[in-house]
RNA sequence: GUGGUCGUAGCUUAGUUGGUCUAAAGCGUCAGUUUGUGGCACUGAAGAUCGUGGGUUCAAAUCCCACCGACCACCCCA
């Protein structure tokens, strides 16, 4: 007898803040996505690249960004008993990189397509859609700047979308320049802004001596305010970024891709050249909840110690992805439910239940069981709630014969045969 | 990291000007009515120290404080 003292144990341990259990039922979610992420992925020629979940701190530093939020505030960083410093991933792309220059990938045929799915950690304040363990699907072009991959990836990205029969999605698209032209541009926006300190919010102010594009994506509404005067990024780009830039966009139009452009949108991430995008519901515009966002990166390569490589990468937030089908209703369908429950009965009958469980099984034949619950009325219970069409029922008497029962689970009409005949007989009937 | 709302059985909730609340209901689970036949119905059982820990009080699910967690708006992103 357990006192409640005992019992209490329970609730005793949660999960830690910002992660959660992903519970039975919703896998049908999460492997559809991921199935559907592998085949479009395939289909476009992407290979799969799984990289490990622990990485070297100094790779995010270096390629993330060193004044980036993630980097600064969001890393679950760890130092192990040999004194390394190791971090939770908190993103793909710097990852993929290193191995692209570790495993000798810059020898293979460019452009070189690779994508995965896992989870990445951001240690932040967590919300729906936004927890500190998340899982994405990362794609990455590697090789080649040519703006037709740009255009080709977000279509990536749609095909993944549009596969899960979601609609009205719409990506949001700029250029924020390479190094030929950033510089100036940067200039001129802190003279700009210089000029306007005294209005900024307090944030602005210091953005302004760490990474003044973020001031174009404020949304203080004193900034907002300013903003609408600032100079933009697509007036201010070089020949080359500008004609990259519009091959870009010619490519979306061809591809019918909708598309808004957004000169505010700079994103958090260092190494960002030339095209940057996010990929919204189209209500949700304004709100947090991006499915996905990337863009094109000609410097990561040679900063992460390769030669000078141009790349392209988004990101897709599954976990978004998984609560948006579920607002919308969207139906995904779950495939394997048994089509057969067995029903035994007697000690003679279990035996032999037991090994013709295995049969039907080894027959391909989707079978579910209760071995562990004797009478007929639990069992057949238990075959209701599953919505089996058929049982079959294998008694002392059945064991005895060599036969066992069909029971038609809707007329309710029954029918006993031979064992050597019941896997035909059933294929017979499913079939139906 | 900032500001706010919230936290009662597995789920949804009732109960909160403190007092038979040793906490109630529906769904769900398990069992029985039906010892070899499910779905319906009826009966019953299990399941909650009212998020956790302190405090106030003769008395706390109900008031106060702290912590934990969820959610919302920021920040930022997927």
């Amino acid at each position: 007898m357990s006192s409640k003292k005992e019992r209490k144990s329970k609730n005793m341990f949660q999960a830690p803040k910002g992660t959660r259990d992903i519970l039975p039922e919703e896998q049908i979610y999460w492997e559809k996505i991921r199935q559907v992420v592998q085949k479009v992925a395939k289909s476009y020629g992407f290979e799969r690249l799984d990289t490990p979940i622990l990485e070297e701190e100094g790779l995010f530093i270096k390629g993330t960004g060193s004044s980036t939020d993630i980097v600064q505030k969001e890393m679950y960083s760890l130092k192990t008993k040999g004194g390394d410093r190791l971090v939770l991933r908190p993103e793909f792309t710097p990852a993929f990189i290193r191995a692209y220059l570790e495993d000798g990938l810059s020898s293979r045929p460019h452009p070189l397509k690779l994508y995965t799915t896992g989870p990445l950690f951001r240690y932040e304040r967590s919300q729906k859609g936004r927890y500190r363990q998340h899982e994405q699907a990362n794609f990455e072009i590697i090789g080649e700047n040519d703006p037709v991959l740009d255009a080709q990836l977000i279509q990536v990205f749609f095909s993944i979308v549009g596969g899960l029969g979601l609609k009205d999605i719409v990506a949001q698209i700029n250029s924020i320049g390479c190094r030929q032209c950033r510089p100036a541009y940067r200039k001129k926006l802190v003279n700009f802004y210089n000029k306007r300190k005294g209005e900024l919010c307090f944030d602005c102010q210091k953005r302004l001596r760490q990474n003044p594009l973020r001031l174009l994506d404020c949304k203080d509404d004193r900034c907002v305010l300013i903003n609408e005067e600032t100079p933009q990024t697509i007036d201010n780009l070089c020949l080359d970024c500008h004609n990259h830039f519009k091959n870009v966009l010619e490519y979306l139009d061809e591809l019918e891709i909708p598309y808004i452009l957004n000169s505010r949108l700079v994103r958090g991430l260092d190494y960002y050249t030339k095209t940057v995008f996010e990929i919204w519901p189209e209500e949700e515009a304004g709100r947090q909840s991006a499915l996905g966002g990337g863009g094109r990166y000609d410097n990561l390569i040679k900063i992460l110690g390769g030669k000078e490589t141009s790349g392209v990468g988004f990101g897709l937030g599954i976990d978004r992805l998984v609560n948006f089908i579920k607002e919308k209703n969207i139906k995904v369908s779950s495939e394997s439910l048994p089509s057969i429950f067995l029903v035994q009965l007697g000690e003679l009958g279990k035996k032999k239940a037991l090994k013709l469980f295995e049969d039907l099984r080894r027959a391909n034949i989707k079978v579910a069981s209760q071995f562990s619950k004797n009478t007929m009325n639990a069992q057949l219970k238990s075959a209701d709630k599953m919505k089996v069409p058929f049982a079959l029922i294998l008694g002392q008497k059945e064991a005895l014969d060599g036969t066992v029962i069909i029971r038609d689970m809707k007329s309710g009409s029954q029918e006993t045969v031979l064992w050597e005949k019941v896997i035909k007989e059933l294929k017979k009937r499913v079939k139906k």
